[in-house]
DNA sequence: GGATATTTTATAATTGATATATAAATTGGA
DNA sequence: TCCAATTTATATATCAATTATAAAATATCC
C-alpha cells in the first residue's frame, strides 16, 4: 500500500512517514504541491495525507483539484491540519476529504484512521459473474472452472468490469483508472477488449459495448447456460 | 439514504436524528441493541451511528458482531462516544469502525462525516415513472419489467424527460442539452421522439407533444394503468 | 537478447444520426 | 364545419462517427 504525504513541516512529515513505514506502508514524502503533482502523474498512491497550510498553494485547493479530476477522485484523502475549529473540519470534509485529523495528533490514531480508509482495498477480493471468477489476491481468473492467463492490463480491465457487473464504465473512466490517461486518442482500449474477449471464450460476449459510452459486463437473457 | 442510530441517551439521540433528518436522510432510532438487531434482520441501512456505552451490551461488541458478519460488514459505522482518549478511538477504529466522533460533537461535523461515508453510494441515479424505469449507471431501461434497448440519443432523451416527469422541455432546451445545438433546423428531434415512442411500446404515448413548445413525459388520466 | 506484452497505425465493419421529402395532425379563422 | 397555414410525424436513403480487427512497431521484462 502506497501513501503520499504532502506536508511542509519537516518534523511532522517525518513523524508521519516513520509511523506509517513502521506499520508496513510504503511512503513518499512531498514538501510542495509542485513535486507532489509531478509524481502523481507517474504513479497513483492508495491514499494521500494532506496538510492544509502549505507554502505555495492552499491544501484545500489541492484537495479540490484531486476530487474534481476523475483520475484521482477515488483516492482517499486524509487532511491533517492545525486549523481545528468545527468549521475548518466541515470545510475540509465537504470538499471531499475522507477524514480530518487535527494537530497535534496521536500517531496510533493516525495509523488507525489510515487503516480504516484502506480496509476495503486490503481485504481479499473475489468476484464472480456467471462462470467468470476473478481473485484479486491470486491475480487469477477462471472461466467455467478452467484457468485463463491474462496479462496485466487485461486483468485490470476485467477486474474493473466485474467489480460492478451491469454498470457501464465509460472509456474515460477505464482509461483513467487503468492507464492514467486524461485524453483518449488511439485504439488501445479496443485492442485490450478484443484480446480479453477472446481469452474469455464463450463468455467473451458478456463484455458488452455501449456505443458512445464505454463497456460493461452483462449476460444477456438470450445467452443460454 | 437510510441511517440507523443506536443510542440510549434520549437527548443525544434526538439531536442526531433531527440533524440528519433535516439534511434529507431517513432515520430509524434504537435505544437498545435488541430492537436494533431485530430491525436489522428486516432491512439494511446505508449507515449506522453507534454509541459505545449502552445499557445491555457494549457498543464495541455490537460493532464486532456487525463487522464479522458479511451481511453487515460493508455497512459504514460511525461511533459517537464519550470515551475520548486516543486509546478509545484507536480501539473503535481498529475493531472496524469507519469513523469515531467524540462527545460533545458538533452537528455540522456529524453531517459532514456522514456525507463522507456515503459519498460513494449516493451517486447512483435511478428514475421511474408508471412502469418506465431508467438506471443511469447501467444505462438500462425497463418497461413493465422488460428490457428495452435504446441508442445513445434515445437514452439521453428519455433521461431528460424522466428526470422531471410532467415538466415540459422545450425543443431548444432538448436540442441544446443533448445535441449542443443553438439553433433548431431539421426534424432530428422529432425523429428521435418517434423511435423512442416506438421502443417504449404502450408507454410511448406517455411522451406528450406540447405543440409550439416541446415535449414532456406524462401519463394522462385516461390511460388505463 | 529473446519472448511477451503493449501500443500504434491503417483499414474494415457496423451502427446510429441526419437530411430530405412527404404525410398527417392541429389550430385558428372564415 | 371546412379550409388553409403551421407544426409535428414518418419513411427512407445517405452520411458520419464509432468500434472492431489485423498487422506492424515499440516497449518491457526476465
Amino acid at each position: 500500500m502506497l501513501i503520499y504525504i504532502l506536508e511542509d513541516d519537516d518534523n511532522i512529515r517525518e513523524i508521519e512517514s516513520y509511523t506509517l513505514k513502521s506499520n508496513g506502508y510504503e511512503v513518499e514524502e512531498f514538501v510542495s504541491p509542485k513535486s507532489f503533482y509531478n509524481t502523481l502523474n507517474n504513479e497513483l498512491p492508495d491514499l494521500i495525507i494532506l496538510d492544509v497550510m502549505l507554502p505555495d498553494e492552499d491544501g484545500l485547493k489541492v484537495l479540490e483539484k484531486l476530487k474534481s479530476n476523475f483520475v484521482y477522485s477515488e483516492i482517499p484523502v486524509i487532511i491533517i491540519s492545525a486549523k481545528t475549529t468545527e468549521l475548518d473540519r466541515v470545510k475540509g470534509l465537504d470538499l471531499g476529504a475522507d477524514d480530518y485529523l487535527c494537530k497535534p495528533f496521536g500517531v496510533m490514531e493516525l495509523v488507525s484512521r489510515v487503516k480504516a480508509r484502506l480496509r476495503n482495498l486490503e481485504k481479499e477480493q473475489k468476484f464472480s459473474y456467471f462462470g467468470i471468477e476473478l481473485s484479486d489476491s491470486e491475480r487469477s481468473v477462471f472461466v467455467d472452472g478452467g484457468k485463463v492467463e491474462l496479462t496485466y492490463k487485461e486483468f485490470e480491465l476485467l477486474k474493473m468490469l466485474i467489480s460492478k457487473p451491469k454498470a457501464v464504465f465509460t472509456r474515460e473512466t477505464i482509461l483513467a483508472g487503468i492507464w492514467g490517461y486524461d485524453d483518449n486518442l488511439g485504439r488501445t482500449l479496443d485492442m485490450h477488449i478484443k484480446t480479453l474477449r477472446k481469452k474469455l471464450g464463450d463468455k467473451g460476449k458478456y463484455i458488452v459495448t455501449v456505443r458512445n459510452v464505454g463497456y460493461k459486463l452483462e449476460k444477456s437473457d438470450k445467452d443460454e447456460t
